[in-house]
DNA sequence: GAGGTGACTGCGA
DNA sequence: CTCGCAGCCACCT
């Protein structure tokens, strides 16, 4: 059992959830909880992050950097391979982190389902 | 086949 | 205000 993981991503979720990482304008940073909503699937937030995990195989890679959780917080630090690349990375971007934290992280949330508007 | 985990969120006390 | 619990769905053991 265990089919280790489809290939990459044939998944219209996972690819759903990759399309709009990839919208997210630099400088700026969204939520898992956003994501999730934008595609329907408010309730399964976790969803949303699982499918981060597979961004990284995924190409062009996804800027999941940009993705944080609610309150800004870089929970998937952990998964870029170092703990210290994500925010590394985000301050790179233009976005100051302190303590593992995006700074003003209300001002720079971006909101697929009101920035896209659909 | 069944149980447990997880890059989350929202609501209740 | 902070702390705790339940819900959600796919992947993993």
């Amino acid at each position: 059992m265990a089919k280790a993981i489809k290939n990459t991503n044939n998944d219209s979720f996972f690819d759903n959830v990759y399309q709009v990482v990839r919208l997210i304008p630099k400088g700026r940073v969204t939520s898992y909880g956003a994501i999730a909503r934008y595609l329907g699937t408010t309730g399964s937030s976790r969803m949303v992050g699982w499918a981060m995990n597979g961004s990284h195989r995924v190409k062009p890679k996804v800027p999941a950097q940009r993705v944080v959780n609610r309150v800004g917080l870089l929970t998937g630090k952990h998964h870029f391979g170092k703990p210290d690349m994500m925010q590394k990375i985000l301050e790179r971007e233009g976005i100051r982190v302190e303590n593992d934290k995006v700074a003003d992280f209300k001002s720079l949330f971006w909101d697929p389902s009101k920035e896209l508007e659909l």
